[in-house]
DNA sequence: GCCGATTTGGAATATCTATTCCATCAACGG
DNA sequence: CCGTTGATGGAATAGATATTCCAAATCGGC
C-alpha cells in the first residue's frame, strides 16, 4: 500500500496508454529493450496472436530480453500484456464478425447480405487506402489547395458525390469554393483564375469533360490536384499531385468509401491550414 | 495409406472454406459437436485469441469434445485450426494497424494523421452499421422502392452526396430516378406522382426543405423511405420506413461512410429486385 | 431389453510457452 | 586499470495448453 512511488510500476490499462508509455520511456531504454520497443510500435497487431518467441525473434532479441521489456512497461510479464491486446481485440468486434460472416453467406440477393458485403469491402478499401497513402503527396496536395485563392472542384458521374461532399465541408469552413457541375465549359474556364487551384476527381471510365477541364487549367499554369482510382489515369499529366484511392468492388458495384475518406481528410486539413494562415495574418506578426 | 476416400479429411485452407464445410456437415454432427459448430459460427472472431479451454467452455462442452470437433473439420487438432485464423488475421492487416496507430498519435494536425483518424472512424461506423441493421426495415425499404414507378431522391447539404451517388447507381441500373435538388418546391411536388416513392435523406441539423417535402408527400399517400443519423429525427413521422446510419465523428467532422454504404446497398438491392420483376413480367408467367 | 457402435466426460500425458536464473559481458566512475 | 552496476544470452524451470486415452454412458437396430 505504500512502497510503489510514482506511476512507473502499474500496468497500462489500454493499448494507447501503453503506446504513450512507450513514448515516455523514449530513448532511455537499453539497446535490446529499445529494439523491442521499435518492433512493438511497428507490429502492434501481432501481439494478440503471437508468442514471445515469435515476437522476440522478430525484434531480433532473446525471449528473456522481451520479457524484461514487458516488465519495464509495467506488466508482470508477457502474458499480462498479451491479455490487454486480446481484450481490446475482442471488444472491437462484439458480435460483428459473426453477423458479417453469416450475412455474407446469405449471398448478395438478400439486401442485408448485400450490405454486409459492402461493409466488408469498405473495411478492405480503408485498409488499402491507409497502406498505400504516400505521405508527401497528401501533404503536397494540402499545401497547393491551402495556398489557392478559390478552390475549384470538378467531378462527374460517380465522382460527383465526392466533390459535392468536399464542397460542403470546405464551404462550412469558409474556404472559397466552387463546384463545377457543368459540361458546357464556357464559364468554367474563365471562372478559374490565376492564383486559384483545381481539384479534379475522376474514376474509370473517365469523363472527358473532367479530363479536358483539368488539362486546359494545367496549361494555363494553374495547379491541379487530382483524385482517381488508378495511377495510370489520364489526369496524371495535368496534375501536380495525383492521389489514389482504390475501392474494393462487390460484383459490378462499389461504395466510394476510400475516396470519400481521403477527400474529407484533405478538405479538413486544407481548412485547418487556411485558418492558421488567417490567424497569423490577422496577428500581423507574419506574412505567408 | 489409402483409406482416405473423398475429401473429408484434408484441412480447410481458409476461414470461409471452413465455414462452407461447417454448413456441409450440417445436422449430421452429434450433439456436443453440434454445440461446438454453433458456438464457432457465432464466435469466429474469438478463435485467433482464445484457448481450447476458453472455447470449449463457451460452447458448453469438454475440451476433448472441442478437440474432436476440430478433427471432424479436417484439422489435425485445435492448434492447426487456430493457426489458420491467426494467419488470416495477420494478412488482413499487414502493416495497417501499425501505421494507423502511429499516424493517429501524430494528431489531427498533420493531414496523414487526419486521414488515419477518419479511416479509423470509418471502420467503427461500418461496425456499428452492421450491428444495428434491422433486417426487416431494410427489406421493407427495398420493397417499397422496388414497387415504385419513379424513385424520387431528396437530400441537401451533407446528405446531397448520398442521394447523388444513389441517383447515379439507380440510373446505371435503368431505374427511373429523379434527384430533387431544389428548395423551390414548386415543381417537386407535382413531379412526385401516385405510384412513385420518395427516398429522403437528412442528418442533424435537418433541412426544412427536405422535411417539408417528405411531409407533403406522405400526406398525399405516397410512400416515403427515410435515411438519417438518429432515430428521433423529424422524418420519422412522414416515413413508412426510417433507416439509421450513425457515423463516428472526428472532431467536428465526419465521413458519411455508413450512410453511403447503406444507401448503395439499398440501391443495388432495389435495382436487382426491379430487374427480376421485369424478367418475370416479360416471361408472361407471373404478374407481381 | 440386449448388443454393437458411437459418443461422452474426465483424467493422464505430451508439447509448447512463459518465466526465471545465473554466468558472462559491456559500460562507467573513480 | 580496477571495481561496481547494469545489460545480455542462454539454458533451466515452472506453468499452460493441447492432445490422447479409456472407462462409462448413450443411442440404434434387432
Amino acid at each position: 500500500m505504500d512502497g510503489s512511488p510514482s506511476d512507473q510500476d502499474q500496468a497500462p490499462a489500454s493499448v494507447s496508454e501503453l503506446l504513450d508509455r512507450l513514448d515516455g520511456l523514449g530513448a532511455t531504454l537499453p539497446k535490446r529493450l529499445g529494439q523491442c520497443a521499435d518492433y512493438l510500435r511497428h507490429n502492434i497487431h501481432l501481439v494478440a496472436v503471437s508468442t514471445v518467441a515469435d515476437l522476440s525473434a522478430g525484434a531480433g532479441v532473446q525471449p528473456s530480453a522481451f520479457m524484461r521489456f514487458c516488465q519495464a512497461l509495467g506488466f508482470s510479464g508477457f502474458s499480462e500484456m498479451q491479455a490487454l491486446f486480446r481484450a481490446e481485440y475482442r471488444e472491437l468486434r462484439p458480435d460483428y464478425a459473426e453477423r458479417l460472416s453469416q450475412l455474407r453467406e446469405r449471398g448478395e440477393e438478400d439486401p442485408e447480405g448485400l450490405a454486409a458485403s459492402f461493409a466488408e469491402a469498405g473495411h478492405k478499401s480503408l485498409v488499402s487506402l491507409m497502406n498505400g497513402l504516400a505521405s508527401e503527396k497528401l501533404g503536397a496536395a494540402c499545401r497547393l489547395l491551402a495556398a489557392a485563392g478559390t478552390i475549384h472542384l470538378v467531378g462527374l458521374r460517380r465522382a460527383f458525390a465526392i466533390v459535392s461532399y468536399m464542397g460542403y465541408m470546405l464551404d462550412k469552413m469558409e474556404v472559397p469554393t466552387v463546384i463545377h457541375r457543368t459540361s458546357g465549359q464556357i464559364e468554367s474556364d474563365h471562372a478559374i483564375r490565376p492564383g486559384d487551384a483545381l481539384f479534379a476527381v475522376s474514376f474509370t471510365p473517365f469523363s472527358q469533360e473532367t479530363l479536358q477541364l483539368a488539362a486546359r487549367t494545367a496549361e494555363r499554369g494553374i495547379p491541379v490536384v487530382a483524385l482517381s482510382d488508378t495511377a495510370d489515369c489520364p489526369l496524371r499529366e495535368a496534375a501536380k499531385v495525383l492521389l489514389i484511392a482504390r475501392e474494393v468492388d462487390v460484383g459490378a458495384f462499389r461504395v466510394p468509401t476510400a475516396a470519400m475518406t481521403l477527400a474529407t481528410s484533405l478538405a479538413v486539413a486544407v481548412g485547418g491550414m487556411r485558418k492558421d494562415r488567417l490567424t497569423i495574418r490577422s496577428n500581423g506578426s507574419k506574412m505567408e
